[in-house]
DNA sequence: CCTAATTCCTCCAGTGACTATAGGTTCAAG
DNA sequence: CTTGAACCTATAGTCACTGGAGGAATTAGG
């Protein structure tokens, strides 16, 4: 039985970060020692590290909630663990895209930078006049 | 002179982000009307503009006030932009390394999805064991 | 066995960059 | 002159944590 700096040290999961998982009812409240400290088991510490790979891997959190009471029921088809996965992947395939696209602004702006004054400073005058810049920056920033 | 949504409306920037905008210092308070609401001149619609593009960049808006009180003293030389700008740029091209890492997670795990059930799916089973992917996400999330 | 250092507890506030809601006022069109 | 849209303030909520205050419990060393 693991008490919570522990159960830190070996998921790479910081204590408060324990502790609000276990708040939003991501992580059930474990059993407590005499003096009313949190113990974990073996289950708990594989819970935890589950939700760790998955944040790694930029699940959000709704999506690990899903993805736990998935495996709840180990019977069930796994047609919907697929599906958030692939949801996910569209997700950050999205994200690359629309960051390489700024990283094509960025460096056009970088590149054209010659030095001199602010009023004379490329990286100003792209930011503040739109029309010299090529992309399109439909909205969301993707941030 | 542009009330409120006008000004939203001629930059793309919503009407509570502009009065949040104005709270936290990033815009002047602007005149007001004789009933008490916002209108906006030319040189604010600009300023906004420039917000707007910044942070369709990626840029925080803790960069994007430096940018403009470098712009308030347009004699001033322009390394500092320069240096904001190429700060971002790595910013954005560590996100694009991350994430691609994190597609070919993705990837790896959708490919070996067979079907079946819970107990025998190839998603959560990578996700529950962390020896099972190549990757080693060293810590922080990249979200 | 005692002390000191460390770890733990709860609760509350703050982060970034908004977004939403409630309840009221002013403006512009018909 | 009325109606409805747009405006106002203030507050709270979002996501996923992070940090601090102030105090209790545990552990290691002497």
């Amino acid at each position: 039985m693991l008490p919570i700096g522990k159960l830190s040290a070996a998921t790479g999961v910081k204590v408060p970060t324990i502790r609000y998982y276990e708040q939003i009812g991501l992580l059930p409240e474990p059993g407590r020692s005499e003096g009313n400290q949190r113990l974990y088991d073996r289950a708990a510490r594989d819970r935890l590290a589950f939700i760790r790979h998955a944040r790694d891997l930029g699940f959000p959190l709704e999506a690990i909630r899903e993805l736990l009471s998935l495996t709840d029921v180990p019977t069930h088809s796994c047609a919907a663990a697929d599906a958030i996965a692939r949801r996910q992947l569209a997700e950050v395939e999205a994200r690359i895209a629309r960051l390489d696209s700024l990283r094509g602004e960025l460096q056009r702006m970088i590149s054209h930078h010659k030095g001199g004054t602010i009023a004379e400073c490329r990286v100003i005058e792209v930011l503040g006049n739109h029309a010299l810049c090529q992309h399109d920056h439909a909205g969301e920033t993707g941030f």
